[in-house]
DNA sequence: CCAAACTAAATTGTCGACAATCTAAAATCG
DNA sequence: CGATTTTAGATTGTCGACAATTTAGTTTGG
């Protein structure tokens, strides 16, 4: 059985695919925070009739990227440093257990596998010192990894499929780069030592230190800019 | 502002109306668990078309009591020990988090509300020993009302319209009674004494001890079923 | 001039029918 | 006789149109 990375999904139903688009569309901004969602008008934009689309609405709503109100319409969410904070509080208790199921649940091999991922990652770094968007994605590939680990399927469902596209927004609209970038690379490679080592409690509190720090760095990019503008 | 108490919605839509009762016949196991889902049968049934039937089979993977694959159709859950087991894990996190945001930001009145709520649970409970679905309902709400005091919008969500069907259902169908019914009492008194006195930490414990023990009471439960089977 | 009531446009919710896909039973071939 | 292919039935996914509700603009009354 072969992990299939998280991040490229197939499309089955016209649905999956409007759904997809709309979600990369609002995670990346191109649908604006906060903005209306008109169903006519996205209708015609993705050549589909209301009922996939609507469908796709549902499952947007799923994942926390658009606010349903009944006969009244649909709005992608707002970010809010109060938001942001919410989240991550939730992240922290979670991908805490997951590291802890982790150390007893993953097999050798995926472990094998996501060091050399690791590795990986750790080359691409240095090609494109600076430039983000790669490590972001390796540091979700990393998390989603660990996630799938812990083989609980609720937890993966919850994290993997209702949690993280909002954890991407907040991360491409608020912009999480800059040095911390570099440090985030020993934090991966003590907490998956952890888990290779069978010890789920280090690897608990390895996981919510540096889901703390990403944190607590937004927060600190949130600030200079406020003080700045 | 009024609470609504969770057990008593509105239904605003069509949609929303079979929703509820399609979730209701589920977790009490009117509709079996593992029972295919067949929506002509379903539209039929509560005199929909299948647009809004379909609304709500969306919203009933949501909360984790259908499955969904695509062109193939939607089942019930199964219900498992070992998904027993995973959903309680991530309770303890959630729940544990749900009690140190609650010793920060609920109300007094909240509180005090709370305290007078378990008295009338105690009350009842008195008059109808043995009988366990008062209990189940007040356990119920004693959990929400925690869980909305953490203020954490995300942290509610999740709960509250995710999980906590499926938490019914377990109860239910598998059958939370017998002894722990009193000691739950105990339970809840010193978890809602921890947050009055703003001891975060502690309501944390209490609540993870709370719902593990609640666990291995449903695991002791179906174990003896077993033996004696 | 402001507020309330009404009206019209637009939007959401629902319906019935059609197309695409899957399932299972019947037929064919080795 | 067993395995594969074919075919018929049923089920899911999608569409366009209609009904119900909301929203915004207009009118009316104080």
């Amino acid at each position: 059985m072969q992990i299939v990375s998280p991040l490229e999904r197939s499309a089955i139903t016209s649905s999956d695919r409007v759904l997809f688009e709309i979600q990369r569309a609002i995670v990346e901004g191109d649908i604006a925070a906060g903005c209306k969602i008109s169903e006519p008008e996205l209708a015609r934009r993705f050549n589909v009739s209301r009922a996939p689309l609507r469908e796709a609405l549902a499952r947007l709503e799923r994942c926390h990227l658009i606010e349903r109100i009944p006969n009244a319409g649909a709005r992608v969410v707002t970010l809010s440093l109060e938001g942001l904070i919410s989240l991550y509080q939730i992240r922290e208790e979670l991908e805490g257990l997951a590291c802890r199921l982790a150390a007893e649940q993953m097999p050798d091999n995926e472990i094998d596998e996501l060091r050399q991922l690791l590795d990986k990652h750790l080359e691409t770094q240095r090609v494109r010192e600076g430039e983000s968007y790669y490590q972001e994605a390796g540091d979700l590939d990393f998390h989603y990894r660990i996630i799938l680990g812990s083989k609980n399927q609720y937890l993966i469902n919850m994290l993997c499929d209702e949690l993280y596209y909002l954890v991407r927004m907040y991360r491409v609209q608020m912009g999480m780069n800059g040095p911390r970038v570099s440090r985030a690379f020993d934090e991966h490679k003590a907490i998956i030592n952890a888990i290779a080592n069978r010890d789920g409690e280090l690897a608990d509190l390895l996981m919510r230190r540096h889901i703390g720090a990403s944190r607590k760095n937004i927060e600190l990019r949130l600030q200079t800019e406020k003080e700045t503008s």
